[in-house]
DNA sequence: TAGTATT
């Protein structure tokens, strides 16, 4: 009761490193919310305040554990912390180093860091991360710095605040992953309002956020499934799972926790490629088409696997025309037909997809769908040999 | 112009 409890940050794997320093009141791993895998770090309160400082000198960035591509980082949580002292700098010139900044940031307070963000090429990110002893200190640098002055080769004035907080960086990272996948695209402004499709969309990106330890098959099988859950309820198929493959499921039960093993070793580090929400998301992903619209062939599917899609907005293009249509299946092709004389889009068009059953969901989702003043209507494209009586 | 992680 009358312990002394301090927290501190961690990654490991092994209680023995640390009970050396002090019996441990409480050791809590950080998992992910959905999926139970660790992420590498961990709360740790010893009984006495005196371990707490023990372990941090001896530990902290002493020691590369297995598997880890840094030091262990044994530091006081930010609980302990003394209020908001972290700043993102934006807008910094490309040629600054880690130095530069630190020298620009140093007349209002003492640093405890400050790194200047870097692609994997090194090249500066233009920005930074600049962490005070005190929240006092991060002020009076916003108030002095914020605005002060374009630096060369900025497109506009320094911006120096409060690094993001932890809701908001959930919010930057899911619109990271929105505009690699491409869904906020043109589309998104023709749609104007909140409707059924947008809020399709939107959950798409909940799920892929937190599929991101998930085997691209079995994320993209989710992802579907939602989007026909979201688009139409009485749709709800159950092929999508039958979808996962032998090997991405052993993949996926390799993130089983582990915690005397795995603890050590974050999924991110050791499944960078195929696993990170940077680069290419998901490189088996089916509907890889979408990435690379202009190699989309107009061509045509099997009979019942095309529709015919009318009322649309001016605007649409090809590929604005398939990202619709995406959610329903493998799209083999997405033509917006175009008057020759002015190049202007004729408002109709036609989407081929591999299999009549995602030709139907279509049909089923889209045809009324309402944009703008318009509703689409889809249907099946006619057979060419089809008689016209007008 | 947002990092390797935060109960």
């Amino acid at each position: 009761m009358h312990s002394f409890k301090q927290i501190i940050n961690v990654y490991s794997n092994s209680k023995p490193i640390f009970e050396q320093f002090g019996k441990i009141y409480e050791l809590t791993v950080i998992k992910d919310k959905y999926t139970g895998m660790h992420k590498g770090c961990a709360f740790l309160t010893y009984c006495a305040r005196e371990s707490a400082l023990k372990a941090q000198n001896a530990l902290h960035e002493q020691k590369t554990l297995p598997g880890m591509n840094r030091p262990i980082q044994v530091k006081p949580a930010d609980s302990e912390g003394r209020g908001d002292r972290k700043l993102f700098v934006g807008m910094l010139g490309k040629q600054l180093s880690d130095t530069d900044v630190k020298k620009m940031f140093e007349p209002f307070g003492s640093i405890e860091e400050c790194t200047v963000l870097r692609g994997p090429d090194g090249a500066s990110k233009g920005c930074a991360f600049v962490k005070y002893q005190s929240n006092a200190e991060a002020q009076a640098a916003i108030s002095a710095l914020h605005g002060s002055r374009t630096l060369p080769g900025a497109s506009s004035s320094l911006v120096v605040k409060f690094a993001d907080t932890e809701k908001e960086r959930g919010i930057r990272r899911m619109q990271q992953v929105a505009s690699q996948l491409g869904v906020i695209s043109p589309m998104s402004l023709h749609l104007g309002a909140y409707n059924a499709y947008t809020q399709a969309l939107v959950q798409q990106q909940a799920l892929v956020a937190q599929s991101a330890y998930l085997s691209p098959v079995a994320t993209v099988a989710a992802v579907q499934m939602q989007q026909l859950a979201a688009l139409n309820p009485s749709s709800i198929i159950a092929t999508p799972i039958a979808s996962i493959t032998p090997s991405s499921a052993r993949l996926a039960n390799a993130f089983e926790p582990d915690l005397m093993f795995n603890f050590i070793n974050p999924p991110t580090a050791t499944y960078p490629a195929a696993y990170g929400l940077v680069g290419q998301p998901f490189p088996h992903q089916p509907t890889l088409v979408a990435q690379q619209p202009q190699q989309l062939q107009q061509r045509e599917g099997p009979e019942g696997c095309n529709i015919f899609i009318y009322h649309l907005p001016q605007e649409f293009t090809d590929s604005e025309m398939l990202q619709m249509f995406l959610p329903f299946g493998n799209v083999i092709s997405a033509k917006v037909f175009v008057d020759r004389a002015t190049n202007q889009s004729k408002c109709f068009g036609f989407v081929s997809f591999d299999n009549p059953a995602s030709a139907q969901a279509a049909i089923q989702s889209m045809n009324g769908f309402q944009i703008g003043m318009k509703r689409l209507k889809v249907q099946l494209k006619r057979p060419k040999d089809a008689n016209r009586p007008y």
